[in-house]
DNA sequence: GACGTCCTAAACAGTT
DNA sequence: GAACTGTTTAGGACGT
């Protein structure tokens, strides 16, 4: 009864200033962004580039959210960090990566920079520059891992030369195209080699200039030893399928792809903070490779992209391993680089383009319909941000999975929910951030009956950590939670403690929100009690959630048609991939507008996807896991406070009898009591 | 203004 | 008896 708009508004406001002053503008800025990496491409992913960084770690473009654990490879110390802070300011080296740590750079950067210093030139250095004992060490350890790499290069190579010795032989009676293809591909070969050494002479230089490598600029650099004699097709082709795609994103998307190191400005910082935390850029590079699920910090070595839940997460690979290390050797061992890694890599290149060819247009489309949304809404309400969190959870990819218990203290800034100021994203609002303002928010999973799974998906590392109000209705909330059980099926307890998981807002004021789940599960008809040895189980009978509104978005073909679009979700893929790929075709159990024919069928579709097995399951009267049946019994689902006997009635009416019903005559009847019950009584 | 929907609050009954 | 679960009612806010 005392129901205070004004407390409500209350609570919405602190919220979102919690949110906008914690998060979106807290000191979590993910500065990471602005890490460059060189050399060779000076590569700077932004907040808003995370999406497209996380899925190039192939690429010679940055990919730091897939940092490969090197150690003890010897590529770990041949990489080369340029740091820059601000964005626009001197750079500032660090070299190498971590000591002791795992070298950010993928593979085919740290390759690509093999700084082989020769034993003159170390003798130079030693004699021409005071370098402190850390430099020194420094350096000795990138002369021996560069001469590892070296071997293992050549040992590639030689790989490399064998095979393309085969095919060659075998293609011998190929034509003269064939070997004006492989001519051409060798020349392009070369003029990725030529780059190579460009870069690895614009690396030198940086060294020189930094202070670290004293060489006569008519000295020949000792680069070729990398390359001699590499012209191997087979390793060409290689080469270019990794790098060209991305060779040419940064060659459209700056005037000059091959800037190497940006050394306009000599850096200003001595060498000697290049492994030093304590200056600022020391702080930028801690914090922010940690941010990229680095696992550089000492504290928590044991983070890897590709190892989650004990598992390895290389492709295909699902291996399981108690501990980190035996996952490192595993990594190490199985998946370094040959034939197949590199083909398995090939694969996931292929299918990152395709994301990002899909997230391209689906960003496309969003971008067309904010504009045309904007264009109708006259008053722009400046209070609330919207929050960009696709970048987040992008992030959120490559950190450790842990999830935060409920113990934890939820603020905004807690680092696992990286919020990005409105300011830098506008072209990446997600949906929820048009509707997550003031009272509109409870209108948004229904009003245009949108599905509010990826939203949930793409911002489930906010909710989890700021107490902000999803903005979704009950309903909506408690049809998702048990739409996301492996069962589709959760008692009332477990609804709760999905509640409290996903969203940290219903980490406090327990009873009133869970009065108001009982109140919404007692009091729609979508939301179907099974009852079962071991107590009750709530179901959502999605036809009858369809129902509840009547859609007023018929009137606009290109809404609907969006919407349609983005309805594709199924259980199994990843967050991230439902996300972008949403409509790619794949079962849904979601919301579809009642209007359209073409949804009708969808939603049968769904209603027999949902119910069909219980078809079969309707003859299997003896459930062995009476707990926890996948399918929910239809025998013994009780609509509301009216149980029916399952012996003198055909099949449970609510979903069978419902999916009959006009639209026009069940929405209204959200509210009331099933008659049918009163004619089968 | 009517209507529908949502939210909050509360009372009540049954079950654990 | 307390806590939990489930149902129902009531009233206000808001959008259509």
């Amino acid at each position: 009864m005392a129901y205070r708009p004004e407390h409500s508004t209350d609570r919405w406001g602190e919220s979102e200033r919690e949110t906008r002053g914690g998060g979106l503008n807290s000191r979590e800025q993910p500065r990471a962004c602005n890490l460059s990496i060189s050399p060779g491409k000076r590569l700077e992913t932004r907040q808003h580039a995370h999406t497209l960084a996380v899925n190039a770690s192939l690429s010679l473009s940055l990919s730091l959210s897939a940092p490969l654990a090197l150690s003890p490879s010897p590529l770990r110390d041949s990489c080369l960090l340029i740091f820059r802070d601000p964005p626009n300011g001197p750079a500032s080296l660090c070299l190498p990566c971590q000591p002791n740590g795992v070298c950010q750079v993928p593979v085919s950067v740290a390759m690509m920079t093999p700084q082989v210093i020769t034993p003159q030139q170390m003798q130079q250095i030693l004699q021409h520059q005071v370098l402190s004992p850390q430099q020194l060490q420094l350096l000795l350890q990138q002369q021996q891992a560069l001469m590892l790499q070296q071997q293992q290069l050549q040992e590639f190579y030689k790989k490399q030369q064998e095979q393309l010795h085969l095919q060659l032989i075998q293609q011998q009676h190929g034509s003269k195209q064939q070997s004006k293809e492989v001519s051409a591909q060798q020349l392009a070969f070369q003029q990725q080699l030529l780059q190579v050494q460009q870069l690895q002479q614009q690396h030198l230089l940086s060294l020189q200039r930094q202070g670290l490598l004293s060489i006569q600029p008519n000295q020949t650099l000792p680069l070729h030893s990398l390359t001699q004699g590499m012209i191997p097709a087979e390793l060409q082709q290689l080469w270019k399928e990794v790098t060209n795609s991305h060779v040419k994103e940064e060659n459209s998307a700056t005037n000059n792809g091959h800037r190497g190191l940006d050394l306009s400005s000599p850096s200003p910082v001595p060498p000697k903070n290049h492994n030093q935390h304590g200056s600022t850029n020391g702080q930028y590079i801690s914090h922010s490779l940690k941010r990229e699920g680095s696992t550089l910090d000492d504290h928590s070595p044991h983070s890897h992209p590709l190892y989650g839940h004990g598992v390895c997460k290389w492709p295909g690979c699902e291996a399981v391993f108690e501990d980190f290390q035996s996952f490192l050797k595993h990594l190490n061992n199985e998946h370094a680089l040959d034939d197949r890694s590199t083909a398995q890599c090939r694969v996931q290149m292929q299918v990152v383009q395709q994301l990002e060819l899909q997230l391209a247009k689906d960003k496309e489309r969003l971008q067309a319909m904010m504009t045309h949304l904007h264009v109708k809404s006259t008053e722009p309400k400046p209070a609330p941000q919207p929050l960009n969190l696709v970048s987040n959870v992008t992030l959120s990819k490559t950190a450790p999975e842990a999830s935060p218990p409920l113990s934890l203290p939820q603020t905004p800034t807690t680092p696992t929910a990286p919020l990005t100021p409105l300011s830098q994203t506008h072209s990446v609002i997600t949906p929820t951030s048009l509707h997550s303002v003031g009272p509109m928010r409870r209108r948004y999973s229904d009003k245009y009956n949108m599905p509010i799974s990826p939203d949930i998906v793409q911002n489930k590392e906010f909710y989890m950590n700021a107490e902000v109000r999803p903005p979704f209705t009950y309903a909506s909330l408690i049809r998702q939670a048990i739409l996301e059980s492996p069962e589709r099926q959760l008692t009332l307890n477990e609804i709760y403690n999905w509640f409290t998981r996903m969203f940290a807002y219903f980490r406090r004021n327990a009873a009133t929100w869970k009065n108001a789940v009982r109140h919404n599960l007692s009091l729609h008809k979508c939301f179907v009690r099974v009852e079962n040895v071991k107590g009750a189980v709530w179901t959502v009978d999605e036809l009858e959630f369809q129902k509840r509104r009547p859609q007023k978005i018929s009137g606009s073909p290109a809404l609907v048609k969006n919407i349609h679009t983005t309805l594709g979700y199924g259980p199994a893929l990843s967050a991230a991939f439902q996300a972008s790929m949403a409509e790619n075709n794949i079962p849904l159990y979601t919301t579809a507008s009642i209007g359209s024919p073409t949804l009708n069928s969808l939603a049968s579709a769904i209603r027999e996807e949902m119910n069909g097995a219980m078809d079969h399951g309707n003859s299997n009267g003896s459930d062995s896991s009476p707990g926890r049946s996948p399918l929910p019994a239809m025998h013994h689902i009780s609509v509301k406070e009216e149980p029916l006997d399952p012996e003198e009635h055909e099949g449970p009416l609510s979903l069978v009898t419902t999916a009959n019903h006009s639209p026009d005559f069940d929405h209204n009847r959200d509210y009331e009591d099933d008659h049918v019950h009163e004619d089968m009584l």
